[in-house]
DNA sequence: ACTATATAGTTCGATATCGTACCAATTGGA
DNA sequence: TCCAATTGGTACGATATCGAACTATATAGT
């Protein structure tokens, strides 16, 4: 048998934020999942969500980037926010190769029932961590983010 | 067009930290998964990890509690870290409806060699986060986890 | 002891994720 | 003006995730 070592404590201690971060991502999904009608997951409600925040009209490729994740993945959560008519797909009038996403009425109206049903669950974790405490663990986060995602490629 | 609301801030601050969560979850993720050998990925990595830092010939629901995972999904995951000679599923002398699973040497140096491999991640993450700090983002994270985890059911 | 219920694990089907390969449109030199 | 390289998007296949239903064993109440 292979003796097994210890990683060094430091790398320890990083494997654990990063096992914390990757639980969390896990049960907040699924809490999150729970509330959304069925067939809808997070992606597509953070979708929906971006549009309204930032604006609509923008391209499958922006979106992909925007949520770092492949164009195919984005492909079919957008068919899927298109099946059930939370978005409609229109040619791009400036690149034929391109699309727009714009929102509908429906998206607009999901968006808000969703986060309407999310409110208890945020009032919930509210009693735990005070706003200021979330400030300062966002600050945080974002440095990681930042970090990790200057490694990528 | 229907009139679509801002949610409250303090709500709108929450959704941040999930969706950096998210992001960071995602990212690191694939970091990681860079480095393990082609066909395994985080969860494989993670129950050998686990059987090694806390003990093997634990059974499988076990494992699958400790993920916060269905054990379906457990199954899954055994079940390819078996195929690939990494542990070894024995029935449980104790309970004939149960199993133990049990480390290989092939398991454990698979374990040594992704936490070498992936020493030069960690310290370009620790560039940018000093270990004080990786603790106190554990043990604000860890408050939050327990939160959900409690809220589960 | 017998039966109802609970528990451990698997099978199966649905959907998500993502890499590779592909097509069509665009762009940037010669 | 071509043609090569690039870019936006999709099709397809492999694997992951997970709920529902199922089998086998264990346990609890009578």
């Amino acid at each position: 048998m292979p003796d097994t070592q210890d990683p060094p404590p430091i790398t320890g201690l990083y494997f654990r934020l990063f096992n914390e971060i990757g639980i969390l991502s896990q049960l907040s999904r699924a809490m999150f999942e729970a509330r959304l009608p069925d067939g809808l997951v997070l992606p597509h409600f953070s979708v929906i969500n971006h549009l309204i925040r930032v604006k609509d009209g923008q391209t499958p490729l922006a979106l992909a980037r925007a949520f770092q994740v492949p164009k195919t993945s984005m492909t079919h959560t957008l068919a899927g926010l298109e099946k059930r008519g939370m978005v409609e797909m229109r040619a791009n009038p400036e690149d034929a190769r391109s699309k727009q996403v714009w929102l509908t009425d429906a998206g607009r109206i999901f968006r808000d029932e969703a986060i309407a049903g999310l409110a208890p669950d945020v009032q919930e974790i509210a009693d735990v961590l005070d706003p200021a405490e979330v400030e300062m663990l966002i600050g945080k986060l974002e440095v990681l983010r930042k970090r990790l995602d200057a490694a990528r490629d």
